[in-house]
DNA sequence: GCTCGATGCGTATCGCATACGCAATAGGGG
DNA sequence: CCCCTATTGCGTATGCGATACGCATCGAGC
């Protein structure tokens, strides 16, 4: 038997369209909307109910006429958020569209950093968002392997994608609280001989070198290192 | 000028012994273990302070004679089960001693699921955790690089193991809460013409195969090819 | 035994998610 | 054309979590 669980035929049905009763004030676009845009500039945590109906102008039960509950307005920017996947070109073989589409992910990860925070939970995948996936499938249908090698490789990219951006996130949010990554944090407690190797490297950090740029080109490097990996292990695979 | 940051000093000060007073009834080690069983237990989400607190038969406010806040119990927490780093052997070569240190972490990360959720949050390293980062530069020590290369191997390597056992911690959270990865979804939605290559491996579905060894295999796997990556390209830089 | 730095914790505040119910609204069948 | 009823807006209420505050109490050293 299949449950009904509502937030499912908000990601998949077909919008409502009421016939009788006051017209709507609000719609579920307007919502879900604002909703990404507050957690865009605040976080996940930042994102309440009486917050969300205030900059609509609303009385913050008026929300509940739309969704469920919280968890379902959040499956729902996921799935705004998320975009349409980009349509991959894979006339030149699966590296360089699968590279494209790790790109393009992490550009949307990083747009929207609370995605990191919210992805883990059990929740349902939207259209949008199985889309990505199957466009990463697409990238690696020029791979002779069975069906689920393939979905293998894409999650393996995608987890790669994710892991990284997770950690850039992270060392942003620490750097912005304050210096941390210092090595005043070692000698204060006098255990830089315990971190010799963490002190040499605390030591060269270059604080004033451009973050995003060392960032994009990490994540590129590492990318490639995947990707070598998966060529010499599949390259022979080539339909 | 370093502000205070009580729970800093939690993290890397010397155990506080009070001189005078009552003798405490709980002791930080006692709280934090607690803690981390109940996050093991129930997640994040399950651990509230009341809920902490009738676990250690204390009244709720007690906690915080031991805390500044909830966000430093669990900068705590994850230190006390990050647990102590592995003593790697590099005889061998950084290779062996990288996967080595990339599977210990994957250990810990599974035993205790909470802490992908948390590791996220802006918060303050504690020595352990440190020591985990320190290990994984002295794997790579044997690399002729400058630190902060061997740094950003580190991190990379990291990354990769968080995103996969991100996702599957979320894979099985979803597939607990019912039957979600399933033909039925598109079908029942009439898409299944937008996910040809998607509905291939929802068909192919092992659901009866055993998840665990499937994922381990699944991230021995991708580790292999990211070291592949790094030997192919950083291979001829061996002291 | 007095003092003063601690501790245990009841009580109170504040913010959040969300159930419930009532009043207002408007398309459509009579 | 009007009333019926599905539907909306939302005030009010509940329950829970984090945590500030203050009081009663304790006990090592004088």
């Amino acid at each position: 038997m299949s449950e009904p669980r509502p937030g499912v035929e908000l990601l998949w049905g077909a919008p409502r369209t009421p016939a009788r009763g006051p017209r709507p004030g609000l719609s579920l676009e307007r919502i879900v909307g604002e909703a990404v845009a507050i957690a865009d500039a605040a976080g996940v945590a930042g994102l309440t109910m009486p917050g969300l109906a205030r900059r609509l102008d609303a009385g913050t039960m008026s929300l509940y006429r739309y969704i469920p509950g919280k968890d379902d307005l959040i499956s729902l920017m996921i799935e705004t958020a998320t975009g349409d996947a980009p349509r991959l070109d894979v006339s030149d073989g699966w590296r360089p569209a699968l590279t494209h589409w790790a790109h393009a992910t992490r550009t949307v990860l990083l747009a929207h950093p609370w995605m990191l925070d919210v992805v883990t939970s059990p929740r349902v995948m939207g259209p949008r968002e199985l889309g990505w996936l199957e466009e990463g499938l697409r990238a690696l249908s020029v791979l002779a392997l069975p069906p689920m090698r393939r979905f293998d490789l894409a999650l393996l990219v995608n987890g790669y994608v994710r892991g990284v951006a997770l950690e850039q996130v992270h060392g942003e949010a620490v750097a912005a609280q304050g210096p941390f990554f210092t090595p005043e944090l070692l000698t204060e407690h006098g255990r830089e001989a315990d971190f010799p190797l963490l002190m040499e490297v605390m030591e060269s950090f270059p604080f004033d070198a451009p973050a995003g740029d060392g960032e994009d080109a990490r994540f590129a490097f590492g990318l490639e290192r995947l990707l070598d990996g998966i060529e010499t292990h599949f390259g022979g695979a080539a339909v």
